[in-house]
DNA sequence: CCAATGTCAGCATAACTGACATCA
DNA sequence: CTGATGTCAGTTGTGCTGACATTG
């Protein structure tokens, strides 16, 4: 994630990663291993954004233009992948007369997810006994605080660099 | 990331979120910011993939086909992938006698990659000042200890789940 | 000769935009 | 009527596989 090692003068010490890129590299630690594990289940394999949808829904479900919203796609976009996995038995689309059609977990989507989150949990188990617990809570605190909306606007305090794309 | 919230017998408290997707949500934060501060510096807006070129590209630069492994994808795509960041100047390609052709970062690719990193230092001291340096130290701590290979197989141990894909 | 590499060409996926019908 | 929504159609991105030339 944009991190090239051209900063020849720290060795790789503390803080020689960015932490963008650690995070990536530790969510795709627990991603790769779960959709391998959920595929020798037996699950059919979905794709990063079909994945999201599980963790968009709640339990009231959602209209496909908010999943699409949720998901930072377009509507049509939306509209094929969701379809998808109603072909997969993995979605219901019911049409309730008081708020219109709504995308819902089909039984089949709630195993799944369940699976999913069984796997996860043992990851994370398997997480600590190889990093220890305490530092595994150490993730936990950290991202279970708000962290607030991604910063999008350069912080008007500290001009750290000038950013000239020549 | 597959942590649909269907589990009403928790109501949201710790442990709620599996880590997997709040490291991915951690990551997207991180990423999110740093895309468009890089654009609106006037700085090309790069794929997933192009942008981790730079993370895998070190002093010695590497043939096309290492960086396609180190990336995962095919060295085809690397093909077209490297050469579009070529015409971009952000990289180049030097034929050395002794070990073939080597792809290395353009004088204006180690221009960007030093404003990305910038603009990662000043994110994350962003955030320890929303959240406090302590967990940020936290994060770090957790992530840059090498936490092996992703477990792959199935943890022999705990079967904590059928993962029967009915 | 062989293995690794670089390249070209065609294909598949999954996002996008545009246009249009429906409905509260 | 209008805004939000669902759908269809075509286009673009970016990965893939197959095939082939080059090179050490």
């Amino acid at each position: 994630m944009l991190s090239a090692r051209l900063t020849p003068s720290d060795g790789a010490g503390p803080g020689d990663v960015p932490l963008a890129a650690a995070l990536l590299h530790a969510a795709e630690w627990f991603n790769d291993a779960l959709l391998t594990r959920l595929v020798a289940g037996g699950w059919p394999e979905l794709s990063r954004n079909q994945a999201r949808v599980f963790a968009v829904l709640d339990d009231d479900g959602a209209s496909q233009s908010e999943v699409a919203r949720r998901l930072g796609i377009a509507r049509q976009s939306a509209h094929t992948l969701l379809h998808t996995m109603v072909e997969l038995d993995l979605l219901a689309i019911v049409s309730r007369s008081d708020r219109g059609a709504r995308v819902v977990l089909a039984p089949r989507g709630r195993r799944m997810a369940a699976a999913a989150r069984a796997l996860l949990d043992e990851l994370e188990d398997e997480l600590a006994a190889r990093i220890g617990r305490d530092r595994v809570d150490g993730l936990r605190g950290a991202l279970e605080v708000p962290w607030g909306p991604t910063p999008i606007d350069p912080s008007p305090s500290r001009p750290r660099d000038g950013s000239a794309a020549t």
